[in-house]
DNA sequence: GCGCCTCATTTAAACGTGTAAATGAAGAGT
DNA sequence: ACTCTTCATTTACACGTTTAAATGAGGCGC
């Protein structure tokens, strides 16, 4: 009757080593597979602490520790469907290593928005993060949080990106391949380091083969300015180079407006392979970045440099591929379209 | 020189109460604001905490409180675009909260990986969880982790949900206005709450109405099954009714491969309106759902539950809408597709 | 002028865990 | 038979916080 200390309470390490008649430190090992006790003793408490259904309290564990076995994950935004992709990779290469995974949306106000991610998760505790930044200065902000940037190199830190670069010059090299001569280019931000690159590795290969008819800046927002949806209605050029495949869609989504027909009319590419952009709606020929491994590389980085804080920082490179599908088609010599 | 406990460690409440010379208690009082203090010990020991860059230690704070700040939020999929855009809802209101949102992918092989995420999540010490889930008994399973459930009702538990049985009679009611008769259906999976109330809404107000030529259940997989491929290109319906958008955006693809133009070929329709529905390379007709409002309702329901773990348990049902767009047109009288 | 109440502040005891150091029993070597 | 080593187990303290209870300094009424 007198309920005293065994109230309904979730069970502490206390009440397995009581249970068990052992102390606490005992289970504390036992647990912590540190191979301390005889086969049988290790047996008969793990046995009691199933029993009773025990499970360690993070809070102590990680007060105690210092470690809290969960990584952050931040990302621009969950809405994109190449984040998520990355984000998938990352939870599921940081439960293999034991981690869960925090996934925080930044919401791509650059700067602000990302400082403040990070410290949230530094205040809650997480070891470590791994992180798609618009803004590099968000990063310095906070004091030795451990970070993994993904997209972009940044110094002092580790980081895991795909060869944009050679991603662009790869699009060129097919555009001119398959006989096209009349270009337009829909560019990301140019305060993106990814966009940057795409975009400059592009230019440097179309170099003298390819006429750029014109070069329009669009913002990650998923619709196209006027400018970009007057550009596409000129039919003016015979492919449209998108530095990425959201780009590509809504491109896809004018030209359907405006009974464009692809590829017949105009060949449309892209750059990441996200996952739809596979499918028959889409079919779009692009660079493929392989997103998973990013992810699973970066957590592999962070949990390295969780163990080995001092090791030296890694900067990896993930070399890209061209992906043909049905949004591109070859053109012949002389049926350039022309400016009306 | 001697380096002291002042090494450049991150600093801890002792540290802060002894550079501002009152009691670890004190600045504790100060920081919980629980106006316990005077106002000059109060701005006096807010500048000292400032200027030492302090935070608190999430641990400790949790391992005395029980209280983390800190709720789940588990989704089946993260590529799915339906579920981050809940997903985004719930992080933005429950900061609002003061609470920061740990984003889990359950990964949709049922029951088994989301119990594991919510012990997980238990175990990491949140305080509680929103959840969409595909198998009802997962719940059960975790002792007394708060858990306010998305997309259904659930005995003993907080819900929200959209009125999917309502939509389903929109979607027929629509359908007749237009002037549809012969009707194709591609159903989600039938062990899901929201695609049966989705369905058994529209045979309800279809009955004697409209003629269901065919009825094929589709995964959840995103690429379409060959018996719905070819129910397609039998043409024998002139409008195909899909369960969520997803599946209509692969209908879509899968009438594009075919040649089959939409809506003058035929009409389609979707359920959700998920952000890349109103796109116009999809220009989908669905029945919205309001995804942001079901996340925030869910925020709200479950922090009223920590704050009052015996209030009476709610399920809220929100109003649907049907949203018309371009993938369907009217179907004039003797126009109808017959089966070739 | 003395006791009493108020209220800002401090003292000190938890919270549940990890782990260095202490304990002590058993076996080996002389 | 006695000491020394080994090693499984326990004791006991620390982690950084919250918070009930103790402290003590003024201010007030008698």
């Amino acid at each position: 009757m007198a309920a005293e200390k065994s109230g309904e309470r979730t069970p502490t390490i206390k009440d397995v080593a009581k249970a068990a008649g052992v102390s606490q430190a005992t289970v504390s090992y036992v647990l912590n597979n540190l191979n301390k006790v005889t086969p049988e003793v290790d047996a008969h408490v793990r046995r009691v602490a199933r029993e009773l259904g025990y499970s360690r309290n993070r809070a102590a564990r990680a007060l105690k520790t210092g470690r809290n076995n969960v990584i952050g994950c931040i990302m621009p935004s969950l809405l994109s469907p190449v984040f998520p992709e990355i984000a998938q990779a990352v939870q599921q290469r940081a439960e293999e290593h034991g981690f869960a995974t925090f996934v925080i949306d930044s919401g791509l106000q650059t700067a602000t928005r990302e400082a403040e991610a990070i410290r949230m998760l530094a205040d809650h505790g997480v070891d470590g993060a791994i992180a798609v930044l618009a803004s590099p200065r968000a990063a310095s902000d906070r004091r030795a949080l451990p970070l993994v940037v993904i997209d972009q190199p940044m110094d002092g830190m580790d980081s895991v990106y795909a060869d944009h670069r050679g991603g662009g010059r790869l699009l060129a090299d097919y555009a001119i391949g398959l006989g096209h001569r009349r270009i337009g280019l829909l560019s990301g931000l140019q305060s993106l380091y990814s966009s940057r690159e795409r975009h400059e590795g592009f230019i440097e290969a179309a170099q003298g083969r390819l006429d750029i008819v014109w070069d329009i800046e669009v913002p990650l927002v998923p619709s196209l300015p006027s400018d970009a949806f007057d550009a596409l209605g000129r039919r003016d050029v015979s492919l449209v180079v998108c530095v990425n495949d959201l780009i590509a869609m809504t491109a896809l989504s004018a030209l359907r407006q405006m009974r464009i027909r692809v590829p017949e009319d105009m060949s449309v590419m892209g750059f990441d392979d996200m996952q739809w952009s596979g499918w028959p709606l889409l079919n779009l020929t692009t660079v493929r970045q392989p997103l998973g491994q990013l992810g699973r590389d970066a957590v592999d980085l962070l949990v390295r440099r969780l163990d080995a804080p001092d090791a030296e920082i890694s900067n990896i490179t993930l070399p890209v591929s061209l992906v043909e599908r049905g949004s591109t088609q070859t053109q012949a010599k002389g049926e350039e379209s022309r400016s009306a």
